[in-house]
RNA sequence: GGUCCUGUGGCCGAGUGGCUAGGCUGAGCUCUGCAAAAGCUCCUACACCAGUUCGAAUCUGGUCGGGACCUCCA
Protein backbone atom coordinates (compact mmCIF):
# COMPACT_ATOMS: atom_id res chain seq x y z
CA UNK A 1 0.00 0.00 0.00
CA UNK A 2 0.94 3.60 -0.79
CA UNK A 3 2.50 5.75 1.65
CA UNK A 4 0.26 8.85 3.51
CA UNK A 5 1.00 12.17 1.64
CA UNK A 6 -0.31 15.39 2.94
CA UNK A 7 0.21 19.14 1.77
CA UNK A 8 1.72 21.10 3.65
CA UNK A 9 0.93 24.59 3.59
CA UNK A 10 4.26 25.82 5.64
CA UNK A 11 6.58 24.10 2.71
CA UNK A 12 3.85 24.04 0.09
CA UNK A 13 4.17 21.21 -1.19
CA UNK A 14 2.89 17.56 -0.40
CA UNK A 15 5.02 15.27 1.68
CA UNK A 16 4.81 11.78 2.88
CA UNK A 17 3.57 11.66 6.45
CA UNK A 18 5.94 10.69 8.99
CA UNK A 19 5.15 11.20 12.61
CA UNK A 20 7.61 11.79 15.01
CA UNK A 21 7.09 8.73 17.43
CA UNK A 22 6.30 5.96 14.54
CA UNK A 23 2.93 4.89 15.84
CA UNK A 24 1.84 8.26 17.34
CA UNK A 25 1.02 10.93 16.17
CA UNK A 26 -0.14 14.25 18.15
CA UNK A 27 -2.49 16.32 16.43
CA UNK A 28 -4.01 19.99 17.13
CA UNK A 29 -6.93 22.18 15.10
CA UNK A 30 -7.96 25.01 16.25
CA UNK A 31 -11.18 24.94 17.78
CA UNK A 32 -14.33 26.68 18.27
CA UNK A 33 -14.87 30.59 19.67
CA UNK A 34 -17.91 30.07 22.13
CA UNK A 35 -19.44 33.41 21.93
CA UNK A 36 -21.97 32.62 18.86
CA UNK A 37 -23.50 29.49 17.19
CA UNK A 38 -21.77 27.67 14.98
CA UNK A 39 -22.71 27.81 11.28
CA UNK A 40 -22.37 25.48 8.18
CA UNK A 41 -18.58 27.13 7.15
CA UNK A 42 -17.50 26.14 10.90
CA UNK A 43 -18.51 22.29 10.19
CA UNK A 44 -16.32 21.96 7.45
CA UNK A 45 -12.22 21.66 9.29
CA UNK A 46 -14.23 19.76 12.60
CA UNK A 47 -15.65 17.45 9.71
CA UNK A 48 -12.10 17.32 7.88
CA UNK A 49 -9.75 16.86 10.71
CA UNK A 50 -12.00 13.86 12.07
CA UNK A 51 -11.50 12.34 9.09
CA UNK A 52 -8.01 13.14 9.29
CA UNK A 53 -8.27 11.62 13.15
CA UNK A 54 -9.97 9.01 12.25
CA UNK A 55 -7.80 7.79 9.49
CA UNK A 56 -4.66 8.19 10.99
CA UNK A 57 -6.28 5.89 13.96
CA UNK A 58 -7.10 3.40 10.88
CA UNK A 59 -3.65 3.30 9.87
CA UNK A 60 -2.73 2.03 12.88
CA UNK A 61 -1.44 5.49 14.68
CA UNK A 62 -2.15 6.28 18.44
CA UNK A 63 -3.42 9.48 17.60
CA UNK A 64 -3.51 12.75 20.63
CA UNK A 65 -6.55 15.06 18.76
CA UNK A 66 -6.26 18.52 20.88
CA UNK A 67 -8.74 20.99 20.28
CA UNK A 68 -9.23 23.89 22.09
CA UNK A 69 -12.32 26.08 22.91
CA UNK A 70 -11.56 29.87 22.33
CA UNK A 71 -13.75 31.07 25.84
CA UNK A 72 -11.54 34.50 27.09
CA UNK A 73 -12.92 36.19 23.94
CA UNK A 74 -10.71 37.93 21.37
CA UNK A 75 -11.18 41.47 21.60
CA UNK A 76 -11.13 44.06 18.35
CA UNK A 77 -8.41 45.70 16.58
CA UNK A 78 -7.26 48.44 18.53
CA UNK A 79 -8.21 51.60 17.63
CA UNK A 80 -11.73 50.25 17.06
CA UNK A 81 -13.34 50.27 20.49
CA UNK A 82 -11.26 47.58 22.21
CA UNK A 83 -14.01 45.41 23.76
CA UNK A 84 -13.93 41.61 24.93
CA UNK A 85 -16.58 39.61 22.22
CA UNK A 86 -17.60 37.62 24.68
CA UNK A 87 -18.55 40.09 27.44
CA UNK A 88 -20.02 42.67 24.66
CA UNK A 89 -22.29 39.94 23.69
CA UNK A 90 -23.32 38.95 27.38
CA UNK A 91 -24.59 42.20 28.22
CA UNK A 92 -26.83 42.38 25.59
CA UNK A 93 -28.37 38.85 26.33
CA UNK A 94 -28.27 39.55 30.15
CA UNK A 95 -26.01 36.56 30.65
CA UNK A 96 -22.85 35.97 32.57
CA UNK A 97 -20.17 35.45 30.32
CA UNK A 98 -19.04 32.21 31.28
CA UNK A 99 -23.02 31.02 30.85
CA UNK A 100 -23.08 32.12 27.89
CA UNK A 101 -19.57 30.42 26.94
CA UNK A 102 -21.20 27.29 28.31
CA UNK A 103 -24.22 27.71 26.42
CA UNK A 104 -22.23 27.60 22.76
CA UNK A 105 -20.14 25.28 24.37
CA UNK A 106 -23.11 23.01 24.85
CA UNK A 107 -24.52 24.01 21.12
CA UNK A 108 -21.26 23.05 19.70
CA UNK A 109 -20.69 19.88 21.32
CA UNK A 110 -24.23 18.34 20.54
CA UNK A 111 -23.47 19.94 16.79
CA UNK A 112 -20.36 17.79 16.87
CA UNK A 113 -22.37 14.79 17.91
CA UNK A 114 -25.22 14.91 15.31
CA UNK A 115 -22.02 14.58 12.88
CA UNK A 116 -21.12 11.71 14.16
CA UNK A 117 -17.64 13.56 14.71
CA UNK A 118 -15.49 11.50 17.53
CA UNK A 119 -14.52 13.62 20.74
CA UNK A 120 -11.20 14.97 21.25
CA UNK A 121 -8.79 13.60 23.42
CA UNK A 122 -8.36 16.95 25.00
CA UNK A 123 -10.12 19.42 24.85
CA UNK A 124 -8.82 22.68 26.41
CA UNK A 125 -10.12 26.22 27.36
CA UNK A 126 -8.38 29.30 27.19
CA UNK A 127 -9.83 30.17 30.11
CA UNK A 128 -8.63 27.54 32.07
CA UNK A 129 -4.67 28.04 30.71
CA UNK A 130 -4.08 31.62 31.48
CA UNK A 131 -1.00 30.80 33.84
CA UNK A 132 0.98 28.87 31.07
CA UNK A 133 0.18 31.69 28.84
CA UNK A 134 1.15 34.14 31.06
CA UNK A 135 4.47 32.08 31.92
CA UNK A 136 4.82 32.00 27.72
CA UNK A 137 4.45 35.47 27.14
CA UNK A 138 7.20 36.29 30.18
CA UNK A 139 9.23 33.85 28.76
CA UNK A 140 8.99 35.97 25.40
CA UNK A 141 9.70 38.91 27.03
CA UNK A 142 12.91 37.74 28.71
CA UNK A 143 14.36 35.99 25.37
CA UNK A 144 13.81 39.96 24.03
CA UNK A 145 10.92 39.77 21.38
CA UNK A 146 8.29 40.89 23.45
CA UNK A 147 7.77 44.54 25.12
CA UNK A 148 5.59 45.81 27.59
CA UNK A 149 3.35 49.09 27.10
CA UNK A 150 0.95 50.63 29.58
CA UNK A 151 0.05 47.04 30.87
CA UNK A 152 -0.10 45.76 27.57
CA UNK A 153 2.64 43.10 26.21
CA UNK A 154 3.10 43.41 22.56
CA UNK A 155 5.32 40.77 19.88
CA UNK A 156 8.33 42.48 18.65
CA UNK A 157 7.78 41.33 15.12
CA UNK A 158 10.60 43.35 13.30
CA UNK A 159 13.37 41.86 15.76
CA UNK A 160 11.54 38.74 15.20
CA UNK A 161 11.32 38.76 11.34
CA UNK A 162 15.19 39.47 11.84
CA UNK A 163 16.67 36.47 12.95
CA UNK A 164 12.99 34.06 11.70
CA UNK A 165 11.50 33.57 8.22
CA UNK A 166 7.96 35.45 9.71
CA UNK A 167 5.78 35.20 7.18
CA UNK A 168 6.75 32.20 5.64
CA UNK A 169 3.20 29.92 5.91
CA UNK A 170 0.90 32.94 4.82
CA UNK A 171 3.76 34.06 2.31
CA UNK A 172 4.19 36.98 3.46
CA UNK A 173 6.85 39.58 3.46
CA UNK A 174 6.97 41.64 6.61
CA UNK A 175 7.72 45.24 4.95
CA UNK A 176 4.71 44.62 2.93
CA UNK A 177 2.75 44.10 6.07
CA UNK A 178 4.20 47.29 7.32
CA UNK A 179 2.67 48.93 3.98
CA UNK A 180 -0.43 47.03 4.00
CA UNK A 181 -1.74 47.27 7.50
CA UNK A 182 -4.38 49.32 7.56
CA UNK A 183 -3.94 53.17 9.41
CA UNK A 184 -5.09 52.82 13.01
CA UNK A 185 -6.82 55.67 14.53
CA UNK A 186 -6.23 57.01 17.85
CA UNK A 187 -3.21 56.33 19.94
CA UNK A 188 -0.53 53.63 19.12
CA UNK A 189 1.47 51.92 21.91
CA UNK A 190 2.79 49.29 19.17
CA UNK A 191 6.36 49.89 18.19
CA UNK A 192 5.15 48.84 14.87
CA UNK A 193 2.34 48.02 13.17
CA UNK A 194 3.01 44.34 12.48
CA UNK A 195 3.55 43.78 16.27
CA UNK A 196 0.73 41.79 17.80
CA UNK A 197 -0.61 41.59 21.30
CA UNK A 198 0.31 38.47 24.01
CA UNK A 199 -1.37 40.42 26.87
CA UNK A 200 -4.30 43.49 26.78
CA UNK A 201 -4.84 45.31 29.51
CA UNK A 202 -8.36 45.33 30.30
CA UNK A 203 -10.33 48.59 30.79
CA UNK A 204 -12.41 48.55 33.99
CA UNK A 205 -15.75 46.94 32.14
CA UNK A 206 -14.47 44.30 31.26
CA UNK A 207 -15.89 41.69 32.67
CA UNK A 208 -13.17 39.19 31.76
CA UNK A 209 -9.95 40.00 33.88
CA UNK A 210 -7.04 38.36 35.43
CA UNK A 211 -4.25 39.17 37.43
CA UNK A 212 -1.06 39.35 35.42
CA UNK A 213 2.87 40.61 36.30
CA UNK A 214 1.88 43.57 34.12
CA UNK A 215 -1.54 44.05 35.70
CA UNK A 216 -5.61 43.40 35.24
CA UNK A 217 -5.70 42.03 31.52
CA UNK A 218 -6.23 39.54 28.85
CA UNK A 219 -4.54 36.90 26.88
CA UNK A 220 -3.87 38.16 23.30
CA UNK A 221 -5.27 36.88 20.35
CA UNK A 222 -2.79 33.99 19.51
CA UNK A 223 -0.98 32.86 22.41
CA UNK A 224 -3.47 30.39 23.85
CA UNK A 225 -3.36 27.47 21.56
CA UNK A 226 0.95 27.85 21.79
CA UNK A 227 0.38 27.66 25.26
CA UNK A 228 -2.08 24.75 24.99
CA UNK A 229 -0.68 22.34 21.86
CA UNK A 230 2.84 22.76 23.42
CA UNK A 231 1.61 21.87 27.22
CA UNK A 232 -0.37 18.49 25.54
CA UNK A 233 1.34 18.06 22.85
CA UNK A 234 5.37 19.06 23.59
CA UNK A 235 7.31 21.57 21.81
CA UNK A 236 7.57 19.87 18.72
CA UNK A 237 4.43 17.93 17.62
CA UNK A 238 2.91 16.25 13.59
CA UNK A 239 -0.09 17.86 13.16
CA UNK A 240 -1.72 21.70 13.05
CA UNK A 241 -4.89 21.80 11.41
CA UNK A 242 -7.15 24.78 10.78
CA UNK A 243 -9.32 26.86 7.96
CA UNK A 244 -7.15 28.70 5.64
CA UNK A 245 -8.36 31.73 6.93
CA UNK A 246 -6.49 31.58 9.86
CA UNK A 247 -3.28 30.98 8.21
CA UNK A 248 -2.59 34.92 8.66
CA UNK A 249 -2.13 36.14 11.36
CA UNK A 250 -3.11 33.51 13.70
CA UNK A 251 -0.69 30.40 12.70
CA UNK A 252 1.72 32.45 11.53
CA UNK A 253 1.68 34.70 15.04
CA UNK A 254 2.24 30.98 16.75
CA UNK A 255 4.46 29.65 14.95
CA UNK A 256 6.49 33.45 16.12
CA UNK A 257 5.76 32.81 19.73
CA UNK A 258 6.35 29.06 19.95
CA UNK A 259 9.67 29.13 17.94
CA UNK A 260 10.90 31.63 20.84
CA UNK A 261 9.93 29.65 23.56
CA UNK A 262 10.60 26.23 22.43
CA UNK A 263 14.20 26.72 20.70
CA UNK A 264 13.63 28.26 17.56
CA UNK A 265 11.46 25.33 15.61
CA UNK A 266 8.26 25.71 14.29
CA UNK A 267 6.21 23.60 16.57
CA UNK A 268 4.54 21.55 14.23
CA UNK A 269 5.78 19.49 11.23
CA UNK A 270 2.01 19.45 8.84
CA UNK A 271 0.24 23.14 8.51
CA UNK A 272 -3.03 21.56 7.36
CA UNK A 273 -5.87 23.66 6.08
CA UNK A 274 -9.13 23.34 4.71
CA UNK A 275 -10.79 25.97 2.11
CA UNK A 276 -13.80 27.56 2.71
CA UNK A 277 -17.43 27.12 2.48
CA UNK A 278 -18.45 29.41 0.02
CA UNK A 279 -22.69 30.60 -0.89
CA UNK A 280 -23.14 32.03 -4.22
CA UNK A 281 -19.37 32.48 -4.69
CA UNK A 282 -18.51 34.27 -1.52
CA UNK A 283 -17.34 32.82 1.63
CA UNK A 284 -19.50 31.92 4.61
CA UNK A 285 -19.25 34.21 6.93
CA UNK A 286 -20.28 36.72 9.86
CA UNK A 287 -18.85 39.73 8.40
CA UNK A 288 -20.74 38.90 5.01
CA UNK A 289 -23.79 38.58 7.06
CA UNK A 290 -24.63 35.06 4.90
CA UNK A 291 -24.17 32.12 7.52
CA UNK A 292 -26.59 29.50 7.47
CA UNK A 293 -26.51 28.32 11.24
CA UNK A 294 -25.65 24.64 12.09
CA UNK A 295 -29.67 24.19 14.02
CA UNK A 296 -30.88 26.28 10.84
CA UNK A 297 -29.63 23.34 8.23
CA UNK A 298 -30.81 20.74 10.39
CA UNK A 299 -34.23 22.41 10.46
CA UNK A 300 -34.57 23.90 7.26
CA UNK A 301 -35.51 27.16 9.15
CA UNK A 302 -33.68 29.49 6.66
CA UNK A 303 -35.23 31.69 3.90
CA UNK A 304 -32.56 30.08 1.27
CA UNK A 305 -33.15 26.78 2.45
CA UNK A 306 -35.43 24.62 0.54
CA UNK A 307 -35.56 21.36 3.16
CA UNK A 308 -33.82 20.46 6.49
CA UNK A 309 -30.41 18.82 5.43
CA UNK A 310 -29.53 15.63 7.87
CA UNK A 311 -26.06 16.45 9.67
CA UNK A 312 -25.14 13.23 7.08
CA UNK A 313 -26.18 14.93 4.13
CA UNK A 314 -23.53 17.07 5.22
CA UNK A 315 -21.27 15.09 6.23
CA UNK A 316 -21.49 13.64 2.57
CA UNK A 317 -21.39 16.71 0.89
CA UNK A 318 -18.43 18.08 2.60
CA UNK A 319 -16.81 14.61 1.64
CA UNK A 320 -17.50 15.20 -1.99
CA UNK A 321 -15.28 17.63 -2.25
CA UNK A 322 -11.88 17.93 -1.54
CA UNK A 323 -10.74 20.03 1.57
CA UNK A 324 -8.53 22.37 0.30
CA UNK A 325 -10.71 23.46 -2.61
CA UNK A 326 -13.46 26.07 -2.20
CA UNK A 327 -17.26 24.51 -1.76
CA UNK A 328 -20.08 26.10 -2.57
CA UNK A 329 -23.34 25.86 -1.03
CA UNK A 330 -26.39 25.35 -3.13
CA UNK A 331 -29.85 23.36 -2.44
CA UNK A 332 -29.06 21.33 -5.35
CA UNK A 333 -25.79 20.33 -4.66
CA UNK A 334 -26.81 19.47 -0.88
CA UNK A 335 -30.24 17.44 -2.66
CA UNK A 336 -27.47 15.69 -4.68
CA UNK A 337 -25.50 14.74 -1.50
CA UNK A 338 -28.30 13.57 0.20
CA UNK A 339 -29.45 11.00 -2.58
CA UNK A 340 -26.24 10.03 -3.62
CA UNK A 341 -25.11 9.45 -0.33
CA UNK A 342 -28.40 7.09 -0.03
CA UNK A 343 -28.35 5.34 -2.95
CA UNK A 344 -24.07 4.40 -1.77
CA UNK A 345 -25.44 3.45 1.97
CA UNK A 346 -28.18 1.01 0.47
CA UNK A 347 -25.45 -0.44 -1.80
CA UNK A 348 -23.87 -1.11 1.33
CA UNK A 349 -26.84 -2.67 3.28
CA UNK A 350 -27.20 -4.98 0.42
CA UNK A 351 -23.25 -5.69 0.73
CA UNK A 352 -23.81 -6.54 4.46
CA UNK A 353 -26.38 -9.27 3.55
CA UNK A 354 -24.37 -10.14 0.85
CA UNK A 355 -21.30 -10.88 3.12
CA UNK A 356 -23.32 -12.48 5.61
CA UNK A 357 -24.97 -14.90 4.03
CA UNK A 358 -22.34 -15.84 1.27
CA UNK A 359 -19.41 -16.13 4.03
CA UNK A 360 -15.91 -18.10 2.32
CA UNK A 361 -13.12 -16.90 0.48
CA UNK A 362 -14.42 -18.65 -3.09
CA UNK A 363 -11.82 -17.17 -6.10
CA UNK A 364 -14.08 -15.58 -8.67
CA UNK A 365 -14.53 -17.44 -11.67
CA UNK A 366 -15.13 -13.92 -13.56
CA UNK A 367 -11.52 -12.90 -13.56
CA UNK A 368 -12.10 -9.69 -15.41
CA UNK A 369 -14.68 -8.69 -12.95
CA UNK A 370 -12.88 -9.53 -10.11
CA UNK A 371 -9.66 -7.21 -11.63
CA UNK A 372 -11.93 -4.78 -12.00
CA UNK A 373 -13.22 -4.77 -8.61
CA UNK A 374 -10.02 -5.02 -6.93
CA UNK A 375 -8.39 -2.34 -8.95
CA UNK A 376 -11.25 -0.12 -7.50
CA UNK A 377 -10.44 -0.84 -3.81
CA UNK A 378 -6.88 -0.05 -4.58
CA UNK A 379 -7.87 2.95 -5.66
CA UNK A 380 -9.63 3.70 -2.58
CA UNK A 381 -6.23 3.65 -1.14
CA UNK A 382 -4.32 5.42 -3.31
CA UNK A 383 -6.76 8.56 -3.51
CA UNK A 384 -7.19 8.39 0.58
CA UNK A 385 -3.55 8.34 1.06
CA UNK A 386 -2.95 11.21 -1.83
CA UNK A 387 -3.53 14.04 0.33
CA UNK A 388 -6.96 12.54 1.99
CA UNK A 389 -8.89 12.47 -1.31
CA UNK A 390 -12.44 11.92 0.03
CA UNK A 391 -14.19 12.84 -3.12
CA UNK A 392 -12.01 10.41 -5.15
CA UNK A 393 -12.56 7.42 -2.65
CA UNK A 394 -16.17 8.50 -2.82
CA UNK A 395 -16.44 8.13 -6.84
CA UNK A 396 -14.36 4.70 -6.68
CA UNK A 397 -17.32 3.41 -4.28
CA UNK A 398 -19.82 4.67 -6.57
CA UNK A 399 -18.55 2.76 -9.23
CA UNK A 400 -18.57 -0.43 -6.89
CA UNK A 401 -22.07 0.20 -5.85
CA UNK A 402 -23.61 -1.23 -9.57
CA UNK A 403 -21.17 -4.30 -9.28
CA UNK A 404 -22.76 -5.03 -5.53
CA UNK A 405 -26.81 -4.55 -6.70
CA UNK A 406 -25.96 -6.33 -9.53
CA UNK A 407 -24.55 -9.45 -7.08
CA UNK A 408 -28.08 -8.57 -5.01
CA UNK A 409 -30.20 -8.69 -7.82
CA UNK A 410 -28.34 -11.87 -9.11
CA UNK A 411 -27.30 -9.92 -12.21
CA UNK A 412 -23.65 -11.28 -11.61
CA UNK A 413 -23.38 -14.68 -9.69
CA UNK A 414 -22.19 -15.06 -6.32
CA UNK A 415 -19.57 -18.03 -7.84
CA UNK A 416 -18.72 -15.00 -10.18
CA UNK A 417 -17.51 -12.54 -8.07
CA UNK A 418 -16.20 -14.85 -5.28
CA UNK A 419 -17.12 -15.38 -1.82
CA UNK A 420 -13.60 -13.54 -1.50
CA UNK A 421 -14.25 -10.55 -3.01
CA UNK A 422 -17.37 -9.74 -1.43
CA UNK A 423 -15.48 -10.39 1.89
CA UNK A 424 -12.97 -8.45 0.66
CA UNK A 425 -15.55 -5.44 -0.70
CA UNK A 426 -17.58 -5.67 2.27
CA UNK A 427 -14.38 -5.07 5.04
CA UNK A 428 -13.47 -2.04 2.63
CA UNK A 429 -16.68 -0.34 2.40
CA UNK A 430 -17.20 -0.54 6.48
CA UNK A 431 -13.46 0.40 6.88
CA UNK A 432 -14.29 3.52 4.62
CA UNK A 433 -17.85 5.01 5.36
CA UNK A 434 -18.23 4.14 8.60
CA UNK A 435 -14.75 3.93 10.73
CA UNK A 436 -12.57 6.39 7.91
CA UNK A 437 -15.61 9.21 6.98
CA UNK A 438 -17.43 8.43 10.20
CA UNK A 439 -20.59 7.82 7.95
CA UNK A 440 -23.95 6.30 9.70
CA UNK A 441 -27.64 5.36 8.92
CA UNK A 442 -29.32 8.42 8.78
CA UNK A 443 -32.41 6.67 11.16
CA UNK A 444 -31.00 3.56 12.61
CA UNK A 445 -34.00 1.86 13.23
CA UNK A 446 -33.81 -0.18 15.97
CA UNK A 447 -37.04 -0.17 17.98
CA UNK A 448 -38.06 -4.35 18.60
CA UNK A 449 -41.59 -3.54 18.47
CA UNK A 450 -42.18 -1.28 15.55
CA UNK A 451 -40.25 -3.97 13.61
CA UNK A 452 -42.93 -6.67 14.89
CA UNK A 453 -45.57 -4.50 13.34
CA UNK A 454 -43.73 -4.22 9.91
CA UNK A 455 -42.87 -7.48 9.71
CA UNK A 456 -46.83 -8.85 10.41
CA UNK A 457 -47.67 -5.85 7.82
CA UNK A 458 -45.41 -7.09 5.06
CA UNK A 459 -46.97 -10.73 5.74
CA UNK A 460 -50.03 -9.71 5.51
CA UNK A 461 -49.09 -7.84 2.29
CA UNK A 462 -47.23 -10.50 0.83
CA UNK A 463 -50.47 -12.88 1.48
CA UNK A 464 -52.66 -10.56 -0.48
CA UNK A 465 -50.45 -10.30 -3.09
CA UNK A 466 -50.19 -13.90 -3.52
CA UNK A 467 -54.26 -13.53 -4.05
CA UNK A 468 -53.68 -10.92 -6.37
CA UNK A 469 -55.76 -8.62 -3.61
CA UNK A 470 -53.48 -5.74 -5.22
CA UNK A 471 -56.09 -3.48 -3.17
CA UNK A 472 -54.91 -4.47 -0.15
CA UNK A 473 -51.19 -4.84 -0.52
CA UNK A 474 -51.25 -1.38 -2.06
CA UNK A 475 -52.83 0.06 0.44
CA UNK A 476 -50.57 -0.65 2.80
CA UNK A 477 -47.42 0.28 1.19
CA UNK A 478 -49.03 3.52 -0.06
CA UNK A 479 -50.21 4.32 3.64
CA UNK A 480 -46.71 3.22 5.04
CA UNK A 481 -45.00 5.36 2.32
CA UNK A 482 -47.17 8.50 4.19
CA UNK A 483 -45.58 7.43 6.87
CA UNK A 484 -41.96 7.74 5.34
CA UNK A 485 -41.85 4.17 5.54
CA UNK A 486 -40.75 2.18 2.16
CA UNK A 487 -41.00 -1.34 0.95
CA UNK A 488 -39.66 -2.57 -2.21
CA UNK A 489 -39.91 -5.78 -3.57
CA UNK A 490 -36.79 -7.39 -4.48
CA UNK A 491 -36.47 -9.58 -7.45
CA UNK A 492 -36.49 -13.37 -4.79
CA UNK A 493 -39.57 -11.93 -3.07
CA UNK A 494 -38.35 -10.39 -0.29
CA UNK A 495 -39.03 -6.86 0.89
CA UNK A 496 -36.46 -4.19 1.85
CA UNK A 497 -37.77 -1.45 4.05
CA UNK A 498 -36.14 1.74 4.11
CA UNK A 499 -37.14 4.83 6.12
CA UNK A 500 -37.32 8.36 4.67
C1' G B 1 -2.79 48.21 -4.01
C1' G B 2 0.18 43.61 -2.25
C1' U B 3 0.36 38.10 -1.77
C1' C B 4 -1.90 33.70 -3.21
C1' C B 5 -5.67 30.44 -5.18
C1' U B 6 -9.04 29.48 -9.04
C1' G B 7 -12.18 29.21 -13.95
C1' U B 8 -14.19 21.68 -16.02
C1' G B 9 -20.61 19.24 -19.56
C1' G B 10 -27.82 21.61 -17.21
C1' C B 11 -25.95 21.71 -11.71
C1' C B 12 -22.05 19.91 -8.11
C1' G B 13 -17.43 18.32 -8.48
C1' A B 14 -12.16 14.61 -9.26
C1' G B 15 -8.25 14.98 -12.39
C1' U B 16 -0.80 12.12 -12.32
C1' G B 17 0.69 15.48 -20.50
C1' G B 18 -1.67 10.44 -24.17
C1' C B 19 -6.45 6.19 -21.37
C1' U B 20 -14.60 9.57 -22.22
C1' A B 21 -13.61 10.28 -13.05
C1' G B 22 -17.86 10.27 -10.14
C1' G B 23 -22.55 12.29 -8.14
C1' C B 24 -27.26 14.81 -9.20
C1' U B 25 -30.69 16.12 -13.12
C1' G B 26 -32.81 14.76 -18.06
C1' A B 27 -34.00 10.88 -22.08
C1' G B 28 -34.58 5.73 -23.58
C1' C B 29 -34.63 0.50 -22.46
C1' U B 30 -34.80 -4.04 -19.07
C1' C B 31 -36.95 -6.12 -14.74
C1' U B 32 -41.93 -5.60 -12.20
C1' G B 33 -49.34 -6.97 -11.09
C1' C B 34 -48.36 -1.78 -10.47
C1' A B 35 -44.80 1.13 -8.03
C1' A B 36 -40.18 2.13 -5.95
C1' A B 37 -35.42 0.61 -6.22
C1' A B 38 -31.84 -1.50 -9.24
C1' G B 39 -29.28 -2.58 -13.95
C1' C B 40 -27.95 -1.07 -19.00
C1' U B 41 -27.49 2.93 -22.66
C1' C B 42 -27.34 8.11 -24.17
C1' C B 43 -26.29 13.71 -23.16
C1' U B 44 -18.06 13.31 -24.53
C1' A B 45 -16.90 19.25 -20.98
C1' C B 46 -12.40 21.53 -19.81
C1' A B 47 -12.88 30.68 -19.85
C1' C B 48 -10.14 32.98 -24.08
C1' C B 49 -5.47 33.73 -27.05
C1' A B 50 -0.62 32.28 -28.13
C1' G B 51 3.51 28.91 -27.12
C1' U B 52 6.27 24.17 -25.69
C1' U B 53 5.29 19.01 -27.32
C1' C B 54 4.37 13.68 -31.78
C1' G B 55 0.33 14.76 -28.24
C1' A B 56 -2.22 19.57 -23.16
C1' A B 57 -8.07 20.12 -19.24
C1' U B 58 -3.16 19.00 -17.31
C1' C B 59 3.23 22.66 -18.65
C1' U B 60 4.71 28.19 -20.02
C1' G B 61 3.27 33.31 -21.18
C1' G B 62 -0.66 36.72 -21.84
C1' U B 63 -6.01 38.38 -21.65
C1' C B 64 -10.63 38.26 -19.15
C1' G B 65 -13.68 36.51 -15.01
C1' G B 66 -14.32 34.58 -9.79
C1' G B 67 -12.41 34.06 -4.89
C1' A B 68 -9.28 34.12 -0.29
C1' C B 69 -5.90 36.63 2.87
C1' C B 70 -3.67 41.44 4.11
C1' U B 71 -8.79 43.12 10.30
C1' C B 72 -12.19 39.04 14.36
C1' C B 73 -13.01 35.02 11.08
C1' A B 74 -13.34 27.60 10.19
Amino acid sequence: MSQLKVYNSYTRQKEVFNSITPGHVGMYVCGPTVSGESHLGHARPFITFDVVYRYLQFLGNKVRYVRNITDAGHFEEEGREAEDKISKKAVLEKLEPMELVQKYTNLFHWAMKQFNNLEPSIEPTATGHIVEQIEMIKTIIKEGYAYEVNGSVYFDVKKYAESYPYGKLSGRVVEDLLETTRDLEGQDEKRNKQDFALWKSAAPEHIMRWNSPWGVGFPGWHIECSAMSSKYLGTEFDIHGGGMDLMFPHHESEIAQSSICHGGHVPARYWLHNNMITINGKKMGKSYNNVIKLTELFSGQHPLLEQAYAPMTIRFFILQTHYRSTLDFSNEALQAAEKGMKRLWESYESLKKLAQTHSGDQEGSDNALVAKVTKLMEEMDESMNDDLNTAKVLASMFELAPVINSVKDNHISISAIGTKTISLLSSKFKAYLEDIFGLKAEKAQDDNKLNGVLELLINIRKDAKAKKDYVTSDKIRNQLQQLGILLKDDKDGTVTVSFE
